[in-house]
DNA sequence: GCCGTTTTCGGCCCGACTGTTTTCAGTCG
């Protein structure tokens, strides 16, 4: 029984939260932290990379922590985790977790009052013990009875779709107030995650009062978790937490940087800071001594711009989306960042639906409002016969959809260019949902899994194969199939995927649905690395969908991809051309 | 436990806020 990656990788996590309850060393908690953040990271099943050899070539990855992944992939299990659980009561890990409780204050609920478990921690706090336990008091067990509701309430990450919304009405909100000289999301928002787990935004001001004050009474605020001059954050009634912090403008450019992160960009960030004797910190970047202790008298260098810390550091101006230390820095370094594609790099859409299947607008209206965004060409992508949970089209209405397509496509004369397509269902046998003979009538086949999702790997692998290598199929939609928050993406084979859809040059979809977001950016960088075409689609499904595609933009840059990359970036010509002869 | 343009040892980012203290420890990001 071997473990997957995303087990492997909780497992050193609890690790580290079990050896920083002991009180190890932080840097060795550290670590098992950083391997474990490595791991989720990783497109590649942990077993091939092990066989090639390759485990310590990923950051935060050494000989010892191989070890335990080769233990964990041959026996399912590892010995030293299962030495911790003896010494260490693993509902410690879960107190720990709890908003305002730490590891200190975890082993102290345990070593005092014997409580393992939150359940525990609830009926003490309920009985007013832990108030008079040293260190803590009558606001501190009120804050840990707070935490635990709020852990029930919490319901994971929020997607994007719905978090960058939300936080960019608040952020307009307090941008009103006459203060507020500059605003910003930061955080995991600026830098694209799929996920958030809670938004942090920034504004410029020379006064903060007025501005912490609107902010913590904001009508959505369920509880106030802090209030200070520069850093306040809420709770808001969704759930979702909300830091804000207020500076001034002249500290703007390392505020935002230091905001953005993420934790180990700004780590390496601030080691190459004291490379130049400087120490980075949000507020400047200042001289240090030999102790790196900063030099209280000497002049500090204050950046209103992030661009003045990365020209400063010798370092190329680095994009939000690229902040995950996964090799930016080194290519900041030699000068050689990627020119990230943009959305205006974008000319058309591949993948959208219409009223013929389970869409909400008709050809036309779809048709019209992309001649409104721009869009040079489209092709409409109703569902196959198969899925008729959508409606999915018999071949007689795929014909005849076909036909009505070309019609409205002539109407539109040369205002866009629209063809004929179909999203055809994989379906779990593997087979495909039409015939060849079919399918060559169309201008545009993608294929995708909608069903058999859970299946082995050995046979998803092979339906995903089998649509790759027929020769009509131009266009593998949302490979992974995952769905957030709650469907996994499929267990596939993605080396033989991407290897073979660069064999045949069939285009692996970034879909820009939030709740797709599919493929994700580790695959989508590897699969720029290999040469496999990319397409960046909405799959919308009515017309105010298709404004989704800032979502599919944003994961692709995390990707590193470049507009070249990307075929709905081409002219049409060159993709009339490509279709016909892709090699 | 990891890492190396200070490379096999000796480092490992740093400040704000809170609640408990009465100068600081714990937590968080």
């Amino acid at each position: 029984m071997s473990l997957s990656n995303r087990e492997i990788a909780d497992i050193f996590e609890r690790c580290a939260d079990m050896l920083q309850i002991r009180g190890d060393n932080i840097h060795r908690v550290l670590s098992y932290r950083r391997a474990s953040e490595t791991i989720r990271g990783v497109p590649r099943d942990l077993r091939v990379i092990s066989k090639e050899g390759a485990l310590t070539d990923l950051s935060y990855i050494g000989k010892t922590i191989a070890a335990k992944i080769d233990e964990m992939l041959d026996s399912g299990e590892l010995e030293f985790y299962n030495r911790l659980k003896a010494e260490i009561p693993e509902g410690l890990v879960d107190i720990m977790h709890i908003n305002g409780v730490g590891p200190k204050k975890a082993k102290l609920f345990w070593e005092q009052l014997d409580i393992t478990s939150v359940d525990a921690l609830k009926i003490a706090a309920d009985n007013d013990k832990l108030a008079a336990l040293p260190g803590m008091g009558k606001k501190s067990q009120q804050k840990i009875l707070e935490g635990i509701e709020a852990l029930a309430r919490q319901t994971g990450r929020a997607s994007i779709g719905d978090a960058r919304p939300a936080a960019q009405k608040i952020l307009d909100l307090l941008l009103e107030l006459p203060e507020a000289q500059e605003g910003a999301l930061a955080g995991s928002i600026r830098r694209g995650r799929e996920t958030i787990g809670d938004v942090d935004m920034l504004i410029a001001a020379d006064e903060s009062g007025p501005i912490m004050q609107r902010f913590v009474t904001m009508e959505n605020v369920a509880r106030i978790l802090g209030q200070g001059p520069t850093k306040s954050s809420v709770e808001l009634l969704s759930g979702l937490q909300v830091d804000l912090r207020v500076l001034a403008k002249a500290r703007w450019g390392t505020a935002l940087n230091y905001f953005t992160g993420s934790l180990a960009h700004n780590v390496k960030m601030r080691q190459i800071a004291l490379d130049h004797g400087l120490s980075l910190n949000e507020h400047a970047l200042s001289p240090v001594d030999e102790n790196k202790t900063i030099i209280e008298t000497a002049d500090k260098i204050l950046c209103d711009s992030e661009a003045k810390i990365y020209a400063t550091l010798g370092l190329q101006y680095v994009p939000p989306e690229l902040r995950e230390d996964s090799g930016e820095i080194e290519a900041a370094r030699e000068h050689r960042l990627p020119r990230l594609i943009t959305i205006a790099d974008i000319v058309a859409d591949l993948h959208m639906h219409t009223t013929w299947s389970d869409g909400k607008n008709t050809i036309r209206e779809m048709v019209d409002a992309c001649v409104k965004r721009g869009h040079q060409y489209i092709v409409i992508t109703d569902h196959s016969r198969s899925l008729g949970i959508a409606n999915g089209l018999s071949i007689e209405r795929l014909l005849a959809q076909a036909q009505e397509v070309r019609r409205i496509n002539d109407e539109m004369g040369n205002r866009i260019q629209a063809l004929a397509g179909t999203e055809m269902d994989i379906k779990a046998d593997g087979s495909l949902d039409y015939p060849d003979e079919v399918l060559e009538q169309l201008d545009f086949v993608i294929a995708s899994l909608h069903s058999g999702l859970s299946q082995k790997r050995e046979q998803v692998t092979a339906r995903l194969l089998n649509a790759i290598r027929n020769p009509h199929v131009r266009m593998i939609g949302h490979p992974s199939a995952r769905q957030f928050p709650n469907r996994d993406e499929v267990d596939a084979d993605w080396d033989a995927v991407l290897a073979a859809a660069k064999e045949h040059n069939t285009i692996l979809e970034i879909n820009a649905n939030p709740l797709r977001l599919d493929l994700k950016p580790e695959l989508a960088r590897l699969a720029k690395d290999m040469g496999v075409p990319l397409a960046i689609n909405t799959d919308a499904h009515r017309e105010a969908q298709l404004d989704l595609l800032p979502f599919g933009i944003t994961i692709a840059r995390r990707g590193w991809v470049e507009a070249e990359h990307v075929v709905n970036t081409w002219s049409f010509e060159r993709f009339r051309h490509w279709l016909k002869d892709p090699s």
